[in-house]
DNA sequence: ATATTAAATGCAACTATGTTGCAATACTAA
DNA sequence: TTAGTATTGCAACATAGTTGCATTTAATAT
């Protein structure tokens, strides 16, 4: 069975880097939702225990994207949104985006195509989609 | 000739609302400009005639883009680029983003693609594409 | 030409996301 | 257990963009 908390340390204990109780609860909480957040919402998933001060919450994502364990994604509200990892996000990324209530969706399974080529001397290093519309709910 | 001053003021006037000074030089900017460039961007690009109040600056661009004079992306630097429409440019939004210098072009001539179907309940509006990596100069 | 009126502008103050420097704390290894 | 370094918390800061309201200006009617 799935035990988010525990994943996350044993991800974390694995890749030899330090091992702190913030980093731990925020990869958790990262795993357990299957969606891009923001960090206003894992904020708010942390308020039971011990909170984190915000300053740090910040710079544990920065490190948790440095680490490759999460991805960020800008969304036209222009707040970063943290996704957990899994192989198939890693180097594509595609996201769908509500433009009502700007949630932000991983769309795990596309294929993005790039036809044309781009211009001389330019070097692609990652292509990200994002599609815009209506939500299930907002639709 | 090409006359971004003139043709700006020739676009405003024949959608029949208000044809002011400040939309025509900040329309005429960004036609001028190839690429999408920052609200500082323009700011400074308007510094020899009576500037432009920021707040109005904001409000013109805003306008610009309802009235579909112009599209606005976000990069990962979480800034608003603008950029003037062109027909093709218009429902098929491809851009690249310099992960060095951050400078962002538009590639006019792609062709998305996405595959996979999205979320049952979901409605797709506009595809984005985002090719991220060195330009030419800084590669 | 002048007056009228609604829209656009300028100004000041504000919001929100994210950052930096530095002192205090906690994790790891010896 | 102790030492040393990485992480955390706090306060202050930076910046992009927004809001309310008074003033000005473009378009329209006289």
């Amino acid at each position: 069975m799935f035990n988010p908390q525990k994943q996350a340390e044993e991800m974390i204990r694995r890749c030899g880097e330090r091992v702190t109780t913030g980093r731990i609860q925020v990869l958790a909480i990262l795993l357990a939702e299957q969606r891009a957040v923001t960090h206003h919402e894992i904020e708010k998933r942390l308020s039971d225990k011990p909170r984190l001060n915000r300053v740090t919450l910040y710079r544990v994502l920065e490190w948790l994207n440095e680490k490759c364990f999460v991805h960020k994604v800008v969304g036209d509200d222009r707040i970063w949104h943290f996704r957990a990892n899994s192989p198939t996000t890693y180097h594509q990324h595609a996201h769908f985006e509500c433009m009502r209530c700007t949630r932000v969706v991983c769309l795990d399974d596309m294929k993005a195509e790039y036809d044309s080529p781009l211009p001389a001397g330019y070097q692609s290093r990652e292509i990200e989609l994002r599609v815009k519309g209506l939500c299930a709910e907002c639709a």
